[in-house]
RNA sequence: GGGCCCGUGGCCUAGCAUGGAUCAGGGCGUCAGCCUGCGGAGCUGAAGAUCAUGGGUUCAAGUCCCAUCGGGCCCGCCA
């Protein structure tokens, strides 16, 4: 929070400078100038007054540095007019380290912000199709809404975490056919898990049959008109397969450290007659109509303002499109309708916390409030851009006001296998340097398998270090190290980046990684453990902090709400990955200037110590907003 | 055909919403170094960039606007 103070201070000492100066005031921010020699804030509002007057910026900046006076007890300890028209200014170490290592070294909830108090939210991400196990890419959708769940949380947002579950689509119906018809077992191979079994066997095998056996296609159609209606038996089956595979997906999530709280079938939309209500709704307000003629002939349609076509919601056979769907759970997120559903606990998950799900017929009197909320995120990849478009227009109709801003798609670029992997896993590729991921073709790598190849790799890595430790630790601690490996991996880079990715570099655990961080972090609790003494940081042993590295660290600690405000106003977990990764060459810096423990100055010592503390208590914390762990050892 | 996104050293990437300071930050890879001090998953250094191209706006453009080229995606009675 310190770092903010001065920011603040700069600014309305410029600010007041202004107004003495008889200049006007035009708003501007306090910016971090490129060079350290130009101290640690800098403004360069001389150049827009001086353009709007029609003056010399340098000259403008000579007026308000001469009115400028820096206020007592401000974390302002100079200031300068610098050539072109820049006005630098440098921090009161000594203070900014008191103020910022006493804050920080060991509150748990350093940098929180209540930006988001009384403000509900809820985050839609995973919702992968219950046919199937998770891949890398569904992992990249998974970490950010969790990620984001996170940030919302510790600036006070009151967040819900939902996955939505597809469980009456065709591909269900593709795995019932396959299990009913086709006469695939039900059991999966022995040490396989079940929806591995039903992605890479099943449904892959099941697309491939269609090719060769047309006539499965009609059975398909026929067993997706009775999920659709509920129709006993079928329907029935088609709702064991689609939990278990549910179940066994939440497996691979909570490994990555995302948990939930409440899972939305898709069939209980019809099943409650939500879906029928804002049909009725929409049909009422003319904003879908029944084409009469054309190819389209008796389907249920909606156009859109300025689009060439219109999108089919209620097919001619009466069975309702993936979109119908989704306005009526949309409509439930912002609240626009009363709460349809019955819920009762899924499973208990491995963080002890409950995981909600809606249900059939009557479930539990007392449950916790879903939906409803004042901004509904939805987690998506960018295919869906459009799509998400189309409801986000027609809450609004519906509404009767535009809803932008409560009805958030958040969406990011997807995952594709380098050539390199591709080849490696027996997959065709010609002519390019990477492949898109696709379940129906098989092309994709599984989530769990990434993840266990990292664990064994950070298994040796970390036995080589600590060759005593028994093997329950071991593999312990490998895989909060994989787990580091693949979030930080695939949270680091912006949304709108393809991420290649490529099994073989992924593995590489140096460099700009989240083991990286985790390593920093092992070396500070080293340092602690050994110290074996409570730090502590007064005013006096403060200002024996002098050296770049330690100050550098310093500053960095001291901004770490600033980078939580950022994460948070845009949704963007990247901006703490970075930040984290900075801390952490940080301290390397530090660590490899500064003896800790054999520094002979006693409040030297003390001081560093209190620093290296507080570096480790500000990783943790941006780590666990990015779910991934820091161990003590690694 | 209509729409969206990307294009920064061999490869990957930050900076772009709020345009500013004669070193455009990192990482991987390559090469050369660094431990009788707290963990070498580390640190230091070197080589390597017409910020895709061409215009424009501006005192100032990697950042804003337009066009072009290259790559990806979306436009289904799939989800």
């Amino acid at each position: 929070m310190s770092f903010r103070e001065f920011r603040e201070d700069v600014k309305r000492s410029v600010e007041l400078a202004i107004r003495e100066a008889g200049l006007p005031l035009i708003d501007f921010e306090p910016s971090e100038p490129p060079r350290p020699e130009f101290g640690e804030l800098s403004v360069n509002v001389a150049f827009t007054i001086a353009n709007k007057l029609g003056l010399n910026p340098l000259e403008v900046a000579k007026a308000i540095g001469n009115e400028l006076k820096v206020p007592k007890g401000s974390l302002i300890s100079s200031f300068e007019v610098c050539r072109p028209g820049y006005i630098n200014f440098k921090v009161r170490y000594p203070d900014l380290n008191y103020r910022s290592l006493s804050e920080s070294i060991l509150k748990e909830d350093y940098g929180s912000l209540n930006i988001g108090r009384g403000k509900r939210v809820c985050v839609e991400h995973t919702s992968v199709n219950p046919n199937k196990a998770l891949h890398v890419g569904h992992i990249r959708n998974v970490i950010l809404g969790d990620s984001i769940h996170r940030i919302l949380k510790f600036t006070e947002h009151d967040v819900q975490v939902l996955n939505y579950i597809d469980d009456s689509g065709l591909q269900i119906a593709d795995i019932v056919v396959g299990f009913k018809y086709v006469g695939f077992p039900l059991e999966p191979p022995k040490g396989e898990k079940f929806d591995h079994y039903c992605g890479d066997e099943v449904y892959v095998k099941m697309n491939e049959l269609y090719k060769i056996q047309p006539e499965l296609i009609m059975k398909q159609k026929e067993v997706l008109k009775e999920i659709d209606e509920g129709r006993l038996d079928i329907a029935k089956f088609a709702q064991e397969i689609t939990r278990k595979v549910v179940r066994e997906q939440l497996e691979t999530c909570w490994r990555v450290g995302a948990y939930y709280d409440c899972l939305n079938f898709e069939s209980h939309i019809i099943e409650t007659g939500l879906w029928e209500k804002l049909f009725n709704q929409m049909r009422d307000k003319g904003m879908i109509q029944l084409e009469t003629e054309g190819k389209l002939v008796r389907c249920w349609v909606i156009k859109m303002e300025g689009e060439e076509d219109e999108k089919v919601i209620k097919r001619s056979d009466g069975t309702l499109t993936y979109i119908a769907k989704d306005i009526p759970y949309a409509a439930w997120k912002t609240g626009l309708v009363e709460d349809p559903f019955q819920y009762n606990v899924f499973v208990k998950q491995p963080n002890g916390s409950e995981l909600w799900s809606t249900v059939s017929g009557k479930g539990r009197d007392l449950h916790p409030d879903f939906g409803n909320a004042d901004l509904a995120i939805t987690v998506i990849d960018v295919r869906q851009s459009r799509l998400q478009k189309i409801i986000s227009y027609i809450l609004s109709l519906l509404k009767g006001e535009k809803i932008e801003k409560k009805y958030v798609h958040l969406g990011y670029e997807v995952v594709s296998l380098s050539r390199r992997t591709a080849d490696e896993l027996g997959i065709m590729i010609e002519e390019k340097d990477f492949i898109h991921m696709s379940g129906r073709k098989g092309i994709y790598i599984n989530a769990d398998d990434v993840l266990d190849a990292l664990h064994k790799k950070a298994y040796e890595e970390t036995k080589k270090r600590n060759p005593k430790e028994s093997e329950d630790w071991l593999h312990n601690t490998a895989e909060k190290v994989a787990v580091s490996a693949l979030r930080f991996d695939l949270i680091k880079q912006d949304l709108d980046k393809i991420i290649v990715f490529d099994l073989r570099e992924s593995l590489n655990l140096e460099g700009e990684t989240g083991p990286y961080i985790q390593y920093a972090h092992a070396r500070a609790s080293s340092i602690i453990r050994k110290a074996d003494i409570e730090p502590e940081i007064t005013a006096d042993n403060a200002s024996t902090l002098d050296h770049p590295t330690e100050l550098n660290l310093v500053k960095l600690i001291s901004k770490f709400d600033l980078y939580v405000e950022e994460a948070t106003k845009n949704l963007s977990p990247k901006t703490l990955a970075r930040y984290a990764y900075s801390l952490a060459t940080s301290f390397n810096a530090f660590y490899e200037k500064n003896p800790v423990l054999q520094e002979k100055d006693e409040k030297k010592r003390m001081a560093r110590i209190t620093l290296v503390q507080a570096f480790k208590n500000v990783v943790r914390i941006t780590f666990d907003l990015l779910g991934m762990e820091t161990p003590e050892r690694i």
